[in-house]
DNA sequence: GAATGGCCCGGCTGC
DNA sequence: CGGGCCATTC
């Protein structure tokens, strides 16, 4: 269970047992030999399972926590397994322990093994918008025509490739589309190589590739870290993070996966069904525990979610039930608009408020991040307070990425994508020609853009305006550079801001969105100092790489934060979360079962029927389904029948309502019974156009003003940024070992002391010969003996 | 070299 | 409907 700390149980409610695990429960936590499989229905306390298998294996069978890892779906879902973890066994253990997701995972294992992957010590990650800047680089260089070739398709089938654990070197082209796909391919590889940059796929491959590698020293001892690895959401991993976690395990042969077929809902980037469902066939021996009590929800709400559920074909059999009490049946909501179904949302959102439910425990989800707009609209409007998690993110604004940038580019000068973003803003009287100009002398030289500046200023290729301004600017990155030997993350952007001029070009500017993007800046640097903070406060040492890989890896759903606050988010984002009250919107057919205008794209309905059963089984006691009439889809009207899933809910547990609007309208396209309604004919047409409602007008009155103040883009509503428990243990990346620097004398046991591959340690003795070394424990890792020459002393006793 | 306006095209879910 | 790209203009 992911909800919210302390969240009592709802009145009624069976509480999961507090102390202790029922039977299949206690089975799965206890049994610590080979390999296992735990089919968990929704809410039948998996993560419960987890925690307490993970408490045993530290309390009762002694198994160091360094080699213990457990993989998490997001972020969040680590920090609190953690969280829980601590209470049960007291943090000293814990701290130890790798939990996280497959992506931090990665990252961190690929700190201590970069070599071996062939990275430079302070790579970077790059975004899907950075993997876009290069590729168009790529584009550009290759000479590709967009047209014949949309790079979102090239892409694509890279990044398909990549799941499937290939590299440009294994790709062979079978037609000419395949042969531009593979020409992009190598020269996106060699690209992200110059620039000492990982993309996600490749942190994955980069790991597995070193896991698989027999011959490897970096993999042997990879294969020998973990003696324990458990997997949650199983059900959602690709080939590439079953053969990772497969090579990690395969020594121990203890792995551990918890899954449900039925919550499988990320096919479409790569996670493979089959992959749970064949695990016994895989692992012979495996042992199977089915979990299939749910503690979670009113059985009316059990109830409706089977319904939906029960109809999907190739399932593991399995049978959901709970002993909780029926509650309210699920209300299926008929709307006229999408207006009119947030306002039906905001009206019992305010009615619950008003009895003292609090925010935190409501959430509103759909399909699409499109869909909130109306939503946030109205509940701004309603002064409900809210969030919405995912849509335009936080660390996908243009600032927030501009001044990201400034920092890649100060641990990383090779990354050019950086160096290209923040070039000429604020403008620096460096166009597109001077920039054509440096890539050429670049590419001549082979060197990183940034190695280019200085050559090309003392060459005669440009005029003395541009020298100058690059000259300028070569300082001023040096300047950084040098700064970040001593300063802190938090500080050092602070002076990025001030000495790049960026802020000074904000603040001049003077309009209500630049002060917006101010007040995000400003939130930036606010999630620097917390990530100092943590860090800190687990006895590490804050760099600015390792800030940087933490917001690489930010999951939509780490964005969550506890406040009191309504929860918008799209099904997905939905995952692994669970809210006492739940509205669901827009399920109409197209909408929900999604259906794409490119029929290649064509989506799967089984896989939005299970999406339907996950939104479902979030809600605990009461929930909510609505489906609109007609609704506003990319600027057209689109008339939609009440979805198909809709149709399976048993009617024993389900009341159907209509809205105001809707009683007034006698609800004209949806037949007398709800469901079974026709799609209206275009020859009933014109009257339903001009039939108005002041609640159905577009356009007038009603529009947000989109980059209006910014204190009231933020509140009630806001898009914020995470606050994550889980702060990546990243090795200093700027401070080399003193290999020449004698070893500090006087270095005792309880010395806190870094190490460029294992991060921050304690010394737990040093003995007395000339070139001393040290028994060192680092975090995460096992106890080390290693020269005190290769350490940074950070704190002495 | 920068700023502005028009136009075209995509149009989901996300680490 | 909206973002990104291009052409035009200062």
């Amino acid at each position: 269970m992911l909800s919210r700390d302390g969240d009592p149980p709802e009145a009624g409610l069976t509480p999961a047992p507090a102390e202790g695990l029922n039977g299949p429960q206690a089975e799965a936590a206890a049994h610590v030999d080979g390999p296992m499989v735990v089919f968990a229905g929704a809410g039948s306390g998996k993560t419960r399972v987890i925690t307490y298998r993970i408490a045993n294996l530290l309390a009762a069978c002694r198994v160091p926590p360094y080699r213990i890892l457990a993989v998490t779906f997001t972020n969040k879902a680590a920090g609190e397994m953690k969280r829980r973890l601590e209470r049960i066994c007291g943090p000293e253990l814990v701290r130890d322990l790798w939990v996280g997701t497959f992506h931090a995972t990665c990252a961190r294992l690929l700190r201590r093994h970069h070599e071996a992957a062939g990275l430079g010590k302070n790579f970077i990650v790059y975004d899907d918008d950075d993997q876009r800047a290069v590729m168009s680089r790529v584009f550009k260089e290759l000479k590709i025509d967009d047209k014949r070739h949309p790079m979102r398709l090239v892409m694509g089938r890279i990044h398909r490739e990549k799941q499937d654990g290939l590299l440009a070197a294994d790709f062979t082209p079978g037609n000419p589309t395949e042969e531009v796909v593979a020409r992009c391919f190598s020269e996106y590889e060699r690209r992200l190589a110059d620039a000492n940059a990982v993309d996600f796929d490749d942190l994955l491959i980069r790991v597995l590739r070193i896991v698989e590698d027999e011959r490897s020293a970096a993999g042997e001892e990879l294969r020998k870290k973990f003696l324990h690895v458990l997997v949650d959401e199983f059900q959602d991993v690709n080939q590439v993070q079953y053969r990772l976690v497969r090579g990690l395990s395969r020594r121990s042969t203890n792995l551990f996966v918890v899954g449900d077929d039925d919550q499988s809902i990320y096919r479409w980037r790569g996670a493979d069904v089959r992959i749970v469902r064949n695990f016994r066939r895989d692992h012979p021996g495996a042992r199977i525990v089915k979990l299939e009590e749910n503690y979670r929800s009113t059985s009316s709400v059990v109830t409706a979610a089977l319904g939906v559920i029960r109809p999907a074909t190739d399932r593991e059999p399995k049978e959901l039930w709970t002993n909780n009490p029926p509650g309210e049946p699920v209300a299926v909501v008929a709307c006229a608009t999408e207006r009119d179904e947030a306002a039906f949302v905001a009206e019992r959102v305010r009615e619950l408020v008003d009895q003292g439910v609090s925010p935190a425990d409501v959430a509103i989800f759909y399909r699409v991040h499109a869909q909130s707009r109306v939503l946030e609209e109205v509940l701004r409007s309603e002064r409900l307070p809210f969030q919405v998690i995912g849509g335009v993110r936080f660390f996908e604004r243009a600032e927030v990425k501009d001044l990201v940038s400034y920092l890649r580019v100060i641990t990383n000068p090779r990354s050019d994508v950086d160096l290209l973003r923040i070039i000429n803003v604020p403008s620096r009287k460096i166009g597109d020609t001077t920039v054509e100009k440096l890539a050429g002398l670049a590419a001549e030289l082979k060197v990183p853009l940034f190695e280019a500046l200085e050559p090309l200023v003392r060459s005669d290729r440009v005029g003395p305006q541009p020298k100058k301004a690059l000259a300028r600017l070569h300082a001023l990155l040096s300047d950084l550079m040098t700064a970040a030997d001593t300063a802190g993350p938090r500080d050092l952007a602070e002076r990025v801001l001030d000495e790049t001029g960026y802020a000074r070009m904000l603040e001049a500017e003077g309009t209500d969105e630049a002060e917006g993007r101010l007040l995000n800046l400003r939130e930036l640097l606010g999630s620097i100092e917390e990530y100092e903070r943590e860090t800190l406060a687990a006895a590490e040492v804050p760099t600015l790489a390792g800030y940087l890989e933490k917001v690489a890896l930010v999951a939509v759903t780490d964005e969550l934060k506890d406040a009191p606050k309504v929860a918008m988010m799209t099904v997905h984002a939905a995952k692994g979360l669970e809210f006492s009250h739940v509205f669901l919107t827009g399920m109409e057919e197209d909408m929900f079962p999604f259906r794409s205008m490119d029929p290649a794209r064509s989506g799967d309905v089984e896989e939005e029927r299970r999406l339907a059963y996950v939104a479902i089984t979030r809600a605990r006691a009461r929930l909510w389904i609505f489906h609109a009439e007609r609704r506003m889809v990319f600027g057209a009207t689109k008339y939609g029948m009440p979805s198909r899933f809709l149709a399976d809910l048993p009617k024993e547990v389900v009341t159907q309502q209509k809205t105001e609007t809707m009683r007034s309208s006698q609800g004209r396209f949806i037949d007398r019974d709800g469901w079974g309604a026709k799609r209206p004919e275009a020859s009933q047409g014109a009257p339903r156009l001009s039939w108005s409602h002041p609640q159905a007008r577009t356009g007038g009155g009603l529009e947000r003003p989109r980059l209006a103040a910014p204190s009231s883009e933020r509140t009630p509503g806001e898009r914020f940024i995470e606050r994550d428990d889980d702060a990546p243990r990243a090795a200093s990346l700027r401070r080399p070992a003193p290999v020449d620097v004698p070893a500090p004398r006087g270095l005792g046991p309880g010395s806190q002391v870094e190490h460029p591959s294992f991060g921050m340690g304690v010394v737990l003795e040093v003995d007395g010969s000339p070139d001393p070394t040290a028994t060192v424990k680092f975090s995460g890792w096992s106890t080390k003996r290693i020269k005190v020459r290769f350490l940074e002393v950070v704190h002495q006793r």
